[in-house]
Formats: structure tokens, C-alpha cells, sequence
DNA sequence: CTGACTGCAAAAGCTTTGCAGAGCC
DNA sequence: GGCTCTGCAAAGCTTTTGCAGTCAG
């Protein structure tokens, strides 16, 4: 497959993903990106995330609900997503490197590559829970 | 939600995927169970994997290619996934227990689980891809 | 009997793809 | 000029859902 080295929509689309602290899907980008570029269409948005993510300049991160999310960090670090609010965040562990070679050697083939995902509720959640539960004790003596 | 102990159709499967030793998606357990169950549908399948799961008697796998698979072993373990062939396998490696705390120490938020998948090609497919370039290597010569 | 469960079919995501035209080298 | 890339729209897949009838306890 033969790729040319820009396209105005391509540095967009890298751009937006780079710039953000949080990993977006396609549709986030998307979304984002019209403000700018209203005629940008969401084919070129999952063609061009497709493409990088081939290329290896980004990195998918595939986690519950099934919608993909997306991430300029290519180098080796872990995943918390929130199971209340959905958000995918970076986790300031390292992962273990020779993770790769102990899978290596249970002779299932050859490992490439791991994901470590963790699943909770984040901060921000788990707070906003605390103030409905008080709202709750303060509206409930009726 | 209240739920009934047994229905034929959950039991046949959670029976399904109890004596697999893959973890089908969805749609594997569907066509497997029409052979005895011909009357069955996707959607009570679907319906019933995610009550089964959120019981904690099974366990959604996520991975690449945006299809869901299921997993009758719910104890701490990882995976692999074949990028050739799609299949998803257990791997006999313990997964370090103390990952969770250690992420949770980040202040994260609260960390429930975490789920470590490999990548890679898969003996099988390798073998088979070898086979194909020594076929190559006796037709080439034109 | 009652309400949870099922089959069916339609709908709802998310993602890919075919095509004709636009744009880069 | 040739080839890649884009916008648009349609199609493809997986998964969910509404409804009327069925079944388990």
C-alpha cells in the first residue's frame, strides 16, 4: 500500500489526537475536528486512524463497550477506564518488559505485543456518587 | 432484577461454553446450539451471556476486531490473541495479583479488575505460513 | 397464576467500503 | 497525468430492544 507522506485531513486528525490528554474514539475526533473542517468526513476520520494506527504513530486500546479509542502515547504504558463515565485514561505504571518473552515461552507462538487494562471507577465518579448518596439523606426524610 | 435459577436455554448455554475449550463469540455459541436447539435466537444468546456475566459465572473478553468473546473461566488468567487467525487462547501465566493495589495507589479511583491480553501469531498459522513460502519456493521459479 | 424468559424482527450503534471527484507530486 | 485521498452515502456487522406469546416456579 503505497501512502503519501501528508494530507491536510491525515496532520488534522494526528494533531487533534496529540493534543488531547484523554484517548477519544473516532467519533470524539470527529466530532472535534467539524468545527474546523466542516466538510471532514467520519470514513476519512476511521481510514486515517486506521492508517496511523498501521503505520504505528497511534495506538488503538480496545476496552469494554466495544467502541475502539485511540491514542497518540505509542510507547509502552497501561489503561484505567472507568466503568461508570466510560473515560480511558493512562496509568502511570510500568508494565513489566519481559512480559512478552515469559508468554513467548509457553510456546503459543509468537507474541508481538500486550494490553493491560484496568476497570473501576475513577475519582471523579466515585465523588459525584458521594454527593447524590448525601442529596439522597438530606431529601429522603419525608 | 430479578432472575430465574435455570431456563433451558441459559443452561444449554452456559453448558455450550462450560465444555469449549476456545472462547467463542456469540455468534459460535448461536450456530452450535441451533444444532440442538434449532429454535433458538441470537438475541436470547446475547441476552443471556450478559446476565451470565454480570453474575460472575462467565467472562467478556475484549479484543481487537470489535467482537466480543466469552470465557467460562472466570479465575485470574490472561490471553492471547492470534492477529492471523482471530482464535483466542488461554495462557498459563499467573498474572501478578498485587497489579490492582499497585494501580490503585496512582489514585486512580477504585480498581475492580484488570485484563492483560497478548498479541502475537499463534504456532499453528506460522506453521501454516511456512508451508505456504516453501510452496512458493517450488512454483516460483517460472 | 405471575412475571421472567423467549423468538422474531426491527432498530441501533460502530465501522467499512464503493464511487466519483478533488488534490498532491 | 497518475495515483492517492476525500466526501458522501450505502452497506456490513455486531449487539440491543420492543412485543406478543411461552414457560418456570
Amino acid at each position: 500500500m503505497k501512502v503519501r507522506k501528508h494530507s491536510r485531513q491525515r496532520d488534522a486528525i494526528l494533531g487533534n489526537l496529540s493534543a488531547r490528554l484523554d484517548h477519544p474514539t473516532a467519533d470524539m475526533i470527529y466530532r472535534d475536528l467539524r468545527k474546523e473542517y466542516p466538510r471532514i468526513s467520519l470514513g476519512t476520520v476511521y481510514r486515517n486512524l486506521n492508517l496511523l494506527a498501521e503505520l504505528g504513530q497511534i495506538r488503538k486500546i480496545h476496552c469494554e463497550g466495544g467502541t475502539e479509542h485511540y491514542d497518540f502515547d505509542t510507547s509502552d504504558h497501561c489503561h484505567f477506564v472507568c466503568k461508570h463515565c466510560g473515560s480511558v485514561v493512562d496509568l502511570p505504571l510500568e508494565t513489566d518488559h519481559t512480559l512478552n518473552a515469559l508468554a513467548e515461552q509457553t510456546g503459543i507462538g509468537t507474541v508481538e505485543c500486550h494490553a493491560l487494562v484496568f476497570y473501576g471507577i475513577c475519582r471523579s465518579c466515585e465523588e459525584a456518587a458521594k454527593k447524590a448518596v448525601s442529596r439522597e439523606q438530606v431529601a429522603a426524610p419525608l
